[in-house]
DNA sequence: GCCTTCCTCTAAACCGGTTCAGTTGGATCG
DNA sequence: CGATCCAACTGAACCGGTTTAGAGGAAGGC
């Protein structure tokens, strides 16, 4: 029995041919007869031939992987289950490509810059996924000169030749706040996210334009990092104040449900005497009490259409934007009516 | 100027030597001068020399990556921050050995296997982590069969041919009920997770074995798979009963978080009426309300150490067993003498 | 009937390292 | 002083694919 490690050498010989064309037929290549074509897969498969991957990506200069870097502080990170959903659909995807997954967790910015040099650098990955976006992205040009293909999770502020795989946040913020606007509240605040993010930044401003539109004075602001500490501690700072909201829009669901702990300590009822609302429908939002009142986003859907977009981009050099149909309010227990709207 | 690119072979050339003299000064090889090492060195800086890692992967038969594949439920995953808090502790060390994270996540069993094989077929990582052990698990032959390196988390419950880096469950479980037996509790239950996991059935075992030791009668135990949907429900059956137990145990926090929104629900009060303790520590559980008395696991040190140890085998060929410090009961303030033990 | 064209296929170079057999020259030894 | 040994170094093979220049032969055009 044929013992030997089984090659591509070992497929030409065995079919009668050369080297090259055993490339060429695997890669569907012109100019290779259809019979011979069939022949030398024949070959392969009985032979049971995989072409070794480090030698492909040595000639081809490619390494068919791709990468996700997030850079966040390990705390924010862990509470945010987005991520873990949003690769969850990444891998779907990429999963039958016969590709793979490089993730990279780094502490800050000034790490996250190395990374991707190292990454390109190394030839780790063939393009990567850029979420988080802050205004004017350093990150955006950087890859460019790379010359590393990327897709933006959302859409940057600035020029970018990549193309956007974007969920609107706005939608969601507007149809809360008139949500409790309807309920009656008239006293909202908004615990805001980090402003130096985009999606944090939208968010506010998406916030303050609905309480706008509803002639409704400008709204008690707080700017948190995202975490639940911060969050915690913003909405102590609202509730402790002479007239406190009747409202709270949070950024994200961790906040709103640390927001929750605190609103209970102070022996505040959620919903008679605050209602609050958040933003992601994490798994957590539906089995806290009250149930949160929430965005969702769908971040497993989002994963799978930006590794689409990411390897249409790789495949074509070039791929549309792509806009997710925006986040829907979920209405659950954490928001009524005011006791009192004034 | 030179512009092309920098290869082993300009260096040789501008250095005066031959490529295999570099290849040996680099990689720290004995038979090189050390007059010359130097020189070789010097020329590599100066034209800022870095080895290619496809080539260097192709020769050598490795790729410099390590794996870790985690096989759940999408929903039970991204309520888990454990995966994320642990990658960030792999990943602090493998950034400064040059090694990525070939993160693959999959829906189950069949297509982990089917994970492993190809990872290994394509030679994409030296080396994996085993997380989420079950019994008689059958990933351990498979890598062992495989030839590759891995490091379990946990105590395999069979042979295992792999070096281990484990925290024991059991102590923490064991002082959870201890902690609510001298609150005076006596009809304590568990919220048990998958007993097909190892970790699952461990926490089940200790407090089966902790409610002996107290001279109680046996607990009131309930299986779950670690879902909050499971705690939940699992929380409702056991607080809708005749007579209740006075305090849950949960394996996990998102189920005692779970649990604590349906006692909420349920008009019950916690700690009040019902103490409860989860397993994990997890930033969701500092901020709820009550926070709550939990378990803590410390993930990332946990990352750190099998990261350290799995490099350790691949270098070595061997490496010894690790045993973490045991979790630390936190006492917050979801646990409370009973108002009527009986 | 000869030249051109097209299709199929081969041989060899190439990607950029590692490794190993073997050469060289100086020091050591009897 | 010739044999021996060793450290330092070279050249070439090798890892396992891809790619390109060009060979060979059949078909088509004039």
């Amino acid at each position: 029995m044929n013992r030997e490690k089984v090659t591509i050498a070992v497929v030409a010989k065995q079919a009668g041919v050369s080297k090259g064309l055993v490339s060429f037929a695997l890669n569907d290549r012109p100019g290779v007869a259809a019979e011979t074509r069939a022949r030398i897969l024949q070959v392969a498969t009985e032979l049971g031939w995989k072409p070794s991957l480090r030698a492909r990506s040595l000639s081809t200069q490619r390494s068919f992987a791709l990468g996700f870097v997030i850079a966040r502080n390990p705390d924010v990170l862990a509470s945010d289950p987005f991520f873990t959903s949003f690769i969850a659909g990444v891998e779907s995807i990429l999963t039958d490509q016969g590709r793979t997954l490089v993730l990279s967790v780094v502490p800050d910015e000034a790490r996250e810059v190395k990374t991707y040099r190292s990454l390109v650098a190394d030839g780790r990955v063939d393009g990567v996924f850029l979420s988080d976006l802050r205004h004017n992205d350093p990150r955006i040009p950087l890859l460019s000169e790379l010359g590393l293909p990327a897709v933006t999770l959302g859409r940057p502020d600035g020029d970018s030749p990549f193309p956007a795989v974007s969920v609107d946040d706005s939608p969601g913020i507007t149809a809360s706040v008139a949500h409790l606007v309807t309920l009656g509240h008239r006293r909202i605040a908004h615990v805001a996210g980090n402003s130096a993010l985009l999606h944090g930044s939208r968010r506010r401003e998406a916030f303050a334009a609905a309480l706008r539109d509803a002639g409704l004075p400008e709204g008690q602001t707080v700017e948190t990092d995202f975490s639940m500490a911060d969050g915690s501690d913003a909405t102590r700072r609202l509730l402790t104040q002479d007239r406190p909201p009747t409202a709270i829009v949070f950024a994200n669901d961790p906040m709103a449900i640390a927001g929750l702990g605190v609103a209970h300590e102070l022996g505040i009822r959620v919903p008679e005497d605050l209602s609050i609302t958040g933003y992601d429908d994490i798994d957590f939002s539906r089995y806290v009490y009250p149930p949160l009142t929430t965005v969702s986003a769908a971040p497993m859907v989002w994963g799978r259409a930006a590794a689409t977009t990411l390897l249409a981009l790789m495949e074509n050099g070039t791929a549309d934007d792509v806009d997710l149909p925006a986040a829907r309010l979920v209405i659950r227990g954490s928001t009524a009516p005011p006791l009192n709207p004034w």
